[in-house]
DNA sequence: GCTCGATTGTATGACGTCGTACAGTATGTG
DNA sequence: CACATACTGTACGACGTCATACAATCGAGC
């Protein structure tokens, strides 16, 4: 136990908010991936199905762009779960270039269980955090998502 | 533009401030990396460098602990920089398996450039972000890395 | 002094992601 | 209809990180 958070005080002096956020990001990633052990899913993976059994079928590219990953990264999860059928990909009959990933009956049972895991694990994280903190703090991240977009682009 | 903060409302319904903050963390990510490419460097090459022109010489074990990665991507990140005379592996006098992190002096010169773009990235990112909310997200963070910390040792 | 467990740094292979380039297809313009 | 441009998904190589295993070394207990 114990080197917890240590990384607040004597942490470099520069990045000191981001770099909190980051480890905090990392954490986040750590924590799912455990959870979703017993599924043999990691958190990918598990948010691509679980959002194709809530929103149908979609394409890679719009996939891709909601989970904010690339396009090619994309097409190695889709390979992954079609090959344990979890997913197919469907030809769109409107264009021929796109796949749509529709979900199978064996990935909607396991994405609903995705969704047990993560209701639990969001549970244990709201622990000593009131509602208005964690509105304040959807609030200022979504701030510094446009002052980051505004430096990223010059 | 646009297709910015969208996925805040449409994003996936489980994964809603979680999936914001690794957004978020990813963001940083990418602005820090835009803006040491001139120093060619990358966020953990430049956070390595300014913590060891702060701190002073330290063992590669300790590093990887402050910055959050495992030793032996430390080792990596450590034999680039010392490749291109950033920093030395000095023996540790007392501990004969350890290696003792310096900075040499084009090290120290490029490290007070990167506290200046940090400086710089993070005015820019502060716009519109009262101190008071800065502090609350700071609580926020650390208290949910609490939370993580204990899911994640069951 | 010797032995045993713990620790440091490294080598190795694996994984996930990214960037680029490419072929196939769609869409708009002449 | 022909053509140029934009877009989708994939192949490929590269990078960063991780987990594991390992040799060298330290420190504690006898």
């Amino acid at each position: 136990m114990s080197s917890l958070t240590n990384n607040e005080l004597d942490a470099p002096p520069w990045l000191r908010v981001e770099s909190t956020l980051m480890a905090t990001a990392r954490l986040i990633r750590e924590a799912f991936d455990v959870r979703l052990k017993p599924l043999d899913l990691n958190l990918t993976q598990a948010s691509l199905l679980a959002y194709v059994a809530e929103f149908g079928a979609i394409t890679q590219t719009r996939l891709a762009e909601k989970m904010g990953t690339g396009r090619a990264a994309m097409g190695t999860v889709v390979d992954g779960l079609e090959k344990r059928g979890l997913v197919e990909r469907h030809p769109d009959p409107d264009d021929r270039r796109v796949w749509r990933i529709d979900i199978t009956d064996d990935g909607r049972e396991l994405a609903a269980r995705v969704v047990g895991v993560d209701e639990v694990l969001r549970g244990e994280l709201r622990h000593g955090i009131g509602r208005e903190e964690r509105q304040a703090l959807s609030w200022v991240l979504t701030r510094l998502q446009v002052n980051l977009q505004s430096a990223i682009n010059q």
